[in-house]
DNA sequence: CGCGCTCTTTGAGCCGGCGCAAACAGCCGG
DNA sequence: CCGGCTGTTTGCGCCGGCTCAAAGAGCGCG
């Protein structure tokens, strides 16, 4: 049912950043609200770009697949972020899929909606290109990584970077609150999950980490940041 | 001399695509036009960004330093492309640095001018943030190929890269119009000039390409476009 | 409660591409 | 025209990380 989402529920939702009350209630009148339960597709590459979201709370996933089969992970979708905007990337398609790796609630809007925002709310435009701006910085940072550094370091700073948005503070220290595999993690980082698997193993036997099915928990990430800047050359 | 710059000046830069004339004389009443010679910087990693750009002729190259001293080139600026928007990406330094690898011309403005440019032009807007898009889009090819990848095919993409971004048609094939490096392409591709030699030496066997000290001619496209495809195993 | 699925661990061997090193070739300046 | 600088080529040996293979461990489901 299309009810009309409270200004309360985007609280703190950085698109709307800044923006007048009124303007807001404005846009979220076109919102539709929508549940995804675990594994379940918001949507799919390659599938005409139909709508754009703003994830409410919750975890999704970002893939994609090349020619040959091979998956790699795109980014990770946290509460309060914007995501599907192909429009604002010139495509009309989607060009990767979004998974909830979580139960997961979303806003969503027909794409045909995002011009007229854009240009009708300086505010929003700002907020977009700011979320565009960020997301270009990490792509830069990633693609840092895999140029110049060995696979232990990438997997540090993919953990690490897991452990920023995704982290919960626990009882002996940050565990990341969705779940996440060896392969996922593979996928972040441009290696293989055999490979991942041997080093949360070395890890776990020097305490930095705790592992489990699907689970993973950061247990000093001052020594795992050494390890990530390559001060630590792995052994000592 | 701060003279007016010409509307004329910047026909065809996508900036200003779907812009008033009048609007883009007042933002052009802001603008100072710059030369940079071969090997001039314009402006540096970790410098405060005090202005944004739009290339008008030449080509500069962006390149990052990591703390470990490793360059990595992040891209290539092409003659009407908008670049060294640090404060779009929140930022207050510059997170590259711009060098003109060929006699240049640059419109600046000063980057305090930013915020009221995109809030007061929703074309503006979302032009920039269409080329954000694209920047975005590139970044993420690039981590795709770098994860799943074999050098070979990462070169391959690089140089047809290159060639559909600098190209100028010539007898015998696609010449890339600026002086490049084995070294630079090894740092787009996240390899060594030594690599890099070696591929682009057998790719000259088969006729595919021809080089020489700072030059590089595409012969075959096509074949090219194979081997980035991953189509051709190398041998045949 | 136990079967089977998926995720994970671990071993063994191989190889693409890097590091090192040295010779070579355009090109500029004197 | 020659010397030197910068960019390029090529050989060789090594090794990080991938591939292949197989056994082990949570967990949901019947």
């Amino acid at each position: 049912m299309p009810t009309q989402v409270n200004r309360a529920t985007v609280q703190g939702v950085p698109l709307f950043d800044g923006m007048a009350g009124e303007a807001i209630d404005d846009i979220l009148r076109t919102a539709a609200s929508r549940r995804y339960s675990q594994g379940e597709c918001v949507f799919e590459q390659g599938k005409s770009a139909e709508q754009f979201f703003v994830l409410l709370f919750g975890r999704l996933r970002v893939t994609q697949v090349t020619a040959e089969g091979q998956q790699i992970v795109v980014r990770v979708v946290n509460p309060g972020d914007l995501f599907g905007i192909a429009r604002a990337l010139q495509r009309a398609d989607y060009p990767g899929t979004a998974t909830a790796v979580a139960e997961s609630i979303a806003l969503c809007w027909p794409m045909s909606q995002w011009d007229g925002l854009v240009a009708g709310h300086p505010a929003l435009a700002v907020n977009a290109m700011q979320t565009m701006g960020g997301r270009l910085l990490e792509a830069q940072q990633r693609l840092r990584e895999l140029s110049t550094e060995e696979v232990e370091r990438r997997v540090a700073h993919a953990v690490l970077r897991l452990a920023n948005q995704a982290g919960r503070k626990e009882a002996g220290g940050v565990r990341i609150d969705f779940p996440i595999s060896k392969q996922d993690i593979a996928e972040m980082t441009g290696t293989t999950l055999h490979t991942v698997s041997r080093i949360l193993t070395a890890w776990e036997h020097s305490d930095l980490v705790e592992g489990g099915r699907q689970k993973l928990l950061v247990r000093d990430a001052h020594r795992l940041l050494l390890i990530a800047d390559g001060l630590q050359p792995g052994l000592l």
